[in-house]
DNA sequence: GAAAGTATGTTGGTTTTACAACGAAAGGAG
DNA sequence: CTCCTTTCGTTGTAAAACCAACATACTTTC
């Protein structure tokens, strides 16, 4: 587990600490590591989930299928990130939203009572622990926020710019590139895949977007300075 | 400010506290009681906000106007609620969400910080107080997700039943009542209000819903029962 | 109780989306 | 290289949503 002692020292549930804290608080928390092939679901679904899990390494989309198949992805994890904590910690049991594993990859567990109860040894820690994981929290109310902005918008076209809008902003740059392919933006911003490649004809047609693969150019005076984050 | 404190005890942030304990702390943190007539802004939009508010009498929605003069309804909030907590926790500056009174209403406006830094002499209430506000935060990142669920439904039938649905579940009865108007349940539901009349009108010629005004019975076999809130 | 204002339902025209199907391009495996 | 799979753009059609305008019902006000 040591040898992860660098990727801990850089999540947000572990910030302000020292390394050897981290290291105690990780044994003291009682996390084990696991391990999950492509495809697979990390947590089982109509299982109360007891654990918060960090993913350490792979790519992880947290993602819900509704009645008729459409893929709803929420989220789109990357190394470091924090998931489960929201429906673990309010005990939401059989909720249908749930993290599926991109690539193989490696998760963290902890056991969400061992975060809440405090030791006796570490509490000046677990009081920063449980701190940070307002912080996580609430960052992760302020992405979904971000998120119901997109959704609330009428047309492909105004979902599709506001998401693009927030990744140059966020880049800095008018180039950039998005971790998604065609078929998962469609599902992240929950339109018909053809119609979105459609959206994207018709932008760079007029002169607005110009895009290769996965890799998007946008015109500056479009970009808005709308506070989300995707 | 004791002439609420039975409201005070009912709210989630001083959950597990003893009456003494909730007037000591209200005093500790410095909160101060502000009244807002109708269509008010709560906090200027703009300029940062520090305060976490709570709503004491009267009701409040939390909305966000788009350019074309849109409104997304986020959240209906009642008595005893809390908001703007996720922007001030993580500096969220210049959002577009504001909270407006619906009606006259009263908010209790506590200091981010003082809720954060701990005081010496009510310590245990502190980590308490911390506590309650991460569940409370947690809740909220729920409702968001709820919401999302709903807005990632491609028709306005499916939000809408969605929707209603929820509503049934949480009053454990087919005859429910809502407390949005047309206009507001399609700016709840980011839809046109015409549009929700005539899905409204269709479903009940279907025989799947009944209702008058704000009252509503749906037919028990459409409930589905997915772990939403609204 | 009349008048004014507000809320809801209805209709028709226009725009947008979903859906299915197809073809071209790109990528991987043998 | 060839075959197979995946990804992406395109097209046409049917369904759905938006929008504006209007009619009716309900509320409020004086």
């Amino acid at each position: 587990m040591e040898k992860n002692i660098e990727l801990f020292k850089k999540i947000s549930l572990f910030k302000g600490m020292e390394e050897n804290e981290i290291i105690q608080l990780i044994n003291c928390l009682g996390a084990i590591k696991k391990k999950y092939s492509k495809n697979t679901q990390i947590f089982e679904s109509g299982i109360k989930n007891i654990h918060v899990g960090i993913l350490i390494s792979g790519e992880v989309h947290i993602v819900e299928e509704d009645v008729y198949g459409n893929q709803n992805i929420f989220f789109r994890l990357h190394q470091g990130d924090i998931f489960g904590e929201v429906f673990t910690l309010i005990n939401i049991i059989n909720s249908a939203t749930i993290p599926v594993a991109i690539t193989e990859c490696e998760v963290l567990l902890i056991d969400k009572n061992s975060i809440l109860t405090p030791c006796n040894k570490i509490c000046s820690s677990h009081i920063k622990l449980i701190e940070n994981l307002l912080y996580n929290v609430a960052n992760k109310a302020f992405d979904l926020h971000s998120k119901v902005l997109i959704l609330s918008k009428r047309t492909t076209r105004d979902k599709l710019l506001t998401f693009l809008s927030c990744k140059s902003r966020e880049s800095g740059d008018q180039l950039f590139s998005i971790s998604f392919n065609r078929q998962q933006l469609a599902d992240f911003l929950c339109v018909d895949r053809s119609a979105l490649s459609v959206e994207l004809s018709k932008l760079k047609k007029e002169g607005i977007l110009d895009y290769h693969k996965n890799t998007f150019r946008i015109n500056t005076d479009i970009i808005d300075n709308a506070s989300i984050r995707c």
